[in-house]
DNA sequence: TATGAATGAGAGTTCATTCAT
DNA sequence: AATGAATGAACTCTCATTCAT
């Protein structure tokens, strides 16, 4: 009676599209079940096609992924990473950078569970390791450009400034880790607030000044 | 009616002697494999006895892992603790628990493996996983009864010690898990000189005379 | 209403030219992987067309592979049967026979391999394989009628020339099986000189004047 | 009501015998449905195991086919080559080897299916070639052992020993390929009657005193 | 206690076939 | 006539678990 056609999901599509369909099934199955217990028939039910449609369009499960995460990193990161080197103000530069990672959004915690999945299974193959490494520094390599524009600047007081980029990076990952284990009293707003002093003491600058 | 139930060339042994070098043979092969492609056949292997012995002292294979993640708890934290809540000088309290963390021995190294395998794989099941945290908040606990303790006697200065002790343990973590990646540059010697810092600049008191 | 049907730009084609290429195609890829691993895919490849293509033409991939094998048969043998039957010599007939199923050539090789192929594939359905007996039998049906010949001429000394020639259809397949599993010593020249020793021995007469 | 305790075909094996019962099973369907068509699920049913019984004692459907080939070359040549290199009569041993091969028999029949399925299925890798070429070259070494000794007794006219024996394998592998065929008017006895003609002609000795 | 042969559900992957465009 | 995305059945192989010995 209506003149919509009856298309159940399963129509045909370009396949860039299905494949960013799939990959986006799989984040969410991943979030759902864990990367190691993310199983081909699983991605392809939230995709709503059959097995052999996400076969048709990867070549392996892990080649979908791995696609996951280039797609995440990416979608988390350049965004930001690009606003950040076109920001004059180095100290604003880490509130940008800083910042993103303790919004207290679903987001985030997506971003943070999905990156402990795959640093774990990554963690045992230091040759696949080695790839995934280059992608997370890029955030570390962005604060340690920005920290020493700042002493240049003279407005931070930094030494070593990929040191303490490595001291904020794990600084920040622990945080979010004691998140994401619902550490008792600890909210993403405290984790950030954390954070903030972390650099106020190290590089004596106050740079949370928005959040007041 | 036998006196020495215990062992029989090789064969029979006391059901809890058997489990315990079933777990032990467990945590090998963790080690050696990661938790996800941890098999039951790998661990009767390595314990050097049967499939059917496994299953016969164990219900699941799940139970052999959960075994062994209480063992390394207690083997790691329990004397530690103890000796912590002996120690009358708060400050030595706070050395003795931060600097077994970051040995560079293999035994830390392993340590830090077995609990990041750990984490990932319980960290979608809430139930299983407040079990855990207890077990890993011992640690925290006694840093906060230490630096309570140090906060009382003047000679720490620290507001809120139980927010402290999260702290560290979050930058701990967080180090820890740089250190597992290979971050360039980074050191356990060089990570527990940052961490002395860090209680450094939140205490007003260097916690590091040891090391110099 | 256009008068050149016949092909627009690398697309359409004339159906019958375009089971020709398929066909072709197929042929090249069941010498390059064998029959049981011949995929639609890899003709379709082969023929530089669409799978839908393929299948579109064809209503399964037995038809193509059995077009090939008809196809085959037809190029190798309807040539030299023709000339044989117009032959006036009942030895030259003989030899024209013979010869080209030793000639060393790629080609014989490939004609072998096919049909080697083929035939253990089909030996198990006899409604199918009495299809290719009577395709085979077609070569020595010929030698028979050659070798009466011969007989009633009185050149050749035969009894029985359709025994002699079901003799001669054996050898030759036993020679062309050793040849193709490359037997220590065995030559596509020796194997044609033993067939020629072996009419000789039958007939008593010598038909390899010839190669000497 | 009996004392037979029930028992349902898939009793607990000594793994040496259930695998015999695997190979013998695996052969059965092999010669039913050919090389190529041989699943492992057919080979579990027709063994009246399950399909987990079947990978618990072999790594892989290429280790049963392996086996069977094995298993029917030690079966079909291994006691008459012996008792032929027993046997001090060259004539006698030559008619040894040969006639077990047209006894028209169903097991005779079986052989030579078996044998041709693993010939095209192996023709294309020659590596896996090499060793099979090796097991079945026994039978045509022992011929040429025998004819060599027959000519050094004088009683058989051989020019090159190994040269006969490869014609003869070649003459009673086409012969074997035509009755497999049920070319009109061949039978086993007949083929037998060609194959001593072809030794008559070739070393001036009758062979088949027996048969007559 | 200890064993290991037996099991079968479920994993990833292959592939001929279908059909909307 | 031609396409190629979509399908799902069928394949081999893995593995925790069961249970007779």
């Amino acid at each position: 009676m209506t003149s919509t056609p009856r298309r159940e999901a399963g129509g045909r599509l370009d396949p860039a599209v299905r494949r960013g369909l799939i990959v986006e099934a799989a984040r969410t199955v991943i979030l759902r079940e864990g990367l190691g217990a993310t199983r081909l028939r699983d991605i392809a039910t939230e995709a709503d096609v059959s097995v052999g449609t996400v076969t048709y369009h990867f070549a392996s499960v892990a080649e979908i992924l791995n696609e996951v995460v280039v797609l995440e990193t990416a979608r988390f990161y350049s965004s930001i990473i690009e606003a950040v080197d076109a920001e004059p103000d180095p100290v604003v530069g880490v509130r940008m950078l800083v910042a993103p990672l303790f919004t207290g959004s679903d987001d985030t915690a997506d971003h943070w569970r999905l990156w402990s999945d795959y640093w774990t299974a990554v963690a045992r193959k230091p040759a696949v390791a080695a790839e995934y490494v280059a992608r997370i520094r890029v955030w570390e390599a962005c604060l340690t450009r920005t920290l020493r524009r700042g002493a240049e600047q003279g407005v931070l007081r930094v030494d070593d400034a990929s040191a303490l980029a490595l001291k904020l990076a794990a600084y920040s990952d622990g945080l979010a880790t004691q998140l994401s284990q619902h550490a008792p009293g600890l909210t993403p707003g405290l984790a950030l607030e954390w954070m903030w002093r972390f650099v106020e003491l190290e590089t004596g600058v106050r740079v949370d000044v928005a959040t007041h």
